[in-house]
DNA sequence: CTGGGGATGGGGCCC
DNA sequence: AGGGCCCCATCCCCA
């Protein structure tokens, strides 16, 4: 019995050496891959410190050249800056439809309206831009004169004209609605202001964007950007991210946070817009107006005073009185609580450097998101019949765009509109994955895969799949077409 | 470079 | 009220 206790004491002992001389083993090849993997950390690190240089270095060079460029540009032509950018990118607009549309991510809103042409400039991130806020103006005498835009003379440096004041949701704190005294009069104490917060991703974007800035776009899949000068003007890794997957229009893999105005996730082929789970995503970090079926008491803004003041962010001054007189509000207190949450319409950038590096003329989707901003400008004011924001139609257009201050008879026209500022294209084609605001649109578009071509030419054999181009083709028989283009 | 066709965007009007 | 159609402007591509 005894010689078992001694042997079993032994045992455990001899296992009790083996576990350590195991353990010890196992904690030395243990350290052995910690240092390992440290040395390869570090050496990593030293790459990255080293590429971070180099990069530093480039981007210094290239912004020494684009100054001295710059400079002899100014010499040479006495012409404000922000006009010459302006031209630089008009001049860039071709290549634009290459992407196929719809990527309007710079969208300054009409010259009629809020912003003067030094203000900035706005961007419309597609992926928080599903609200459907518009401002209903109570009456046509309130639209006319009561819609007032008011600019404060300050900032005329074009190198800080687009400085941008959105705050976004994520550390940068909310634009607060404080009426300049310099250029506001005094307003009536019944007024309260709404501020437009940025309840989305649309944080303001800075040339010295930081990612903690932008890291409430992590919550949307999208990863911080890494410099504005990207967001600007669209680096091919950027900007422009085209959603379908497998895409070729996608100007990178990099399914962020582009800054474009496609709408995030992979939308559905159809044209159901109904279960459109972009609505959802909006849901989830646009509006809160939409999850809580709100919708209606929140989106009808009465508006007397819409200011815009240099750098401040957009300030709806709205009359309480109409709040209180009810105009589909609902509850006032309910609407006086929300700060409407949307994407703002005053994603503005901040560029301190206008011919900065990354106006690189090569850059075609900086070249479309300008070019067709300005476009859409130009045709707006050249549009004259009711193009102006409140024209005193037959049809009485009490519905004002949030983006533009277009006005419309009707909500759903104004929605309808507002894609056009917030990119949204819930029409998907089922052949070829483009997408389109309007149905009919798309409708039309499908005409390109069945081949229908329902309009001929009474002169020729030609046949046409538009009207509008038919008309055209006709000129060509009538001798007017050459001098059209 | 130019002309012409294809195609999209956007707004107005009509039903 | 809402959908569809029409129209215009514009861009892109190609010969």
């Amino acid at each position: 019995m005894a010689d078992c206790m001694v042997f079993h004491t032994q045992i455990a002992s001899i296992m009790e050496v083996l576990a350590n001389a195991a353990v010890a083993e196992i904690c030395k090849l243990v350290d052995d891959d910690y240092a390992v993997f440290r040395l390869e950390i570090s050496e990593s690190q030293k790459q990255n410190r080293a590429l971070r240089k180099k990069l530093q270095i480039q981007e210094l060079k290239v912004a020494r050249e684009r100054a001295d460029r710059t400079m002899r540009e100014r010499v040479l032509d006495s012409r404000p800056s922000s006009v010459k950018i302006l031209d630089q990118f008009r001049g860039m607009g071709r290549g634009g439809r290459h992407l196929t549309g719809g990527h309007r991510s710079f969208v300054k809103p009409a010259g009629h309206n809020t912003w003067r042409d030094d203000q900035p400039i706005t961007v419309h991130e597609g992926s928080g831009t599903s609200t459907q806020h518009f401002i209903m103006i109570e009456s046509a005498e309130a639209a006319g004169p009561g819609v007032k835009q008011e600019r404060s003379e300050g900032g005329e440096d074009p190198r800080h004209s687009r400085d941008i004041q959105t705050g976004s949701a994520t550390g940068v704190a909310p634009p607060v609605a404080t009426a300049e005294p310099n250029t506001t009069p005094a307003q009536p104490t019944t007024q309260c202001s709404i501020t437009e917060v940025s309840g989305t991703p649309n944080a303001a974007l800075k040339s010295e964007t930081d990612t903690e800035t932008l890291t409430g776009l992590g919550q949307l899949g999208c990863p911080p950007a890494p410099r504005s000068e990207n967001l600007l003007y669209g680096s091919p890794r950027m900007v422009l991210s085209h959603q379908d997957s497998g895409d070729s229009l996608q100007a990178g893999n990099d399914q962020s946070c582009s800054y474009a105005t496609e709408i995030p996730g992979d939308m559905p082929v159809g044209l159901d817009t109904q279960t459109n789970p972009m609505r959802g995503e909006m849901n989830l970090y646009s509006s809160s107006v939409y999850s809580e079926g709100r919708l209606e008491k929140k989106e009808v803004i009465v508006v007397d005073e819409v200011k815009v003041e240099g750098d401040a962010p957009l300030t709806w001054n709205v009359d309480e009185t109409h709040l209180r007189e009810g105009h589909s509000l609902g509850n006032t207190s309910d609407f006086l609580d929300y700060n409407v949450v949307t994407h703002s319409p005053l994603l503005t950038f901040r560029d301190r450097d206008p011919v900065s590096t990354s106006m690189a003329p090569s850059d075609s989707h900086g070249r479309v998101l300008f070019d067709q901003v300005l476009n859409s400008n130009k045709r707006n004011r050249a549009k004259g019949k009711g193009g102006g924001a409140i024209s005193g139609n037959s049809k009485e257009k009490r519905f004002l765009c949030m983006f533009c201050n277009k006005a419309f008879s009707c909500p759903q026209k104004v929605e309808i509109h507002q894609r056009v500022h917030t990119g949204e294209k819930p029409f998907s084609c089922t052949q070829c994955h483009m997408r389109f605001a309007q149905a009919c649109t798309l409708k039309r578009h499908q005409r390109v895969h069945t081949g229908e071509k329902p309009y001929s030419c009474t002169q020729c054999h030609m046949r046409f799949a538009q009207a509008g181009n038919l008309k055209m083709h006709l000129k060509v028989h009538t001798g007017e077409r050459s001098s059209d283009i």
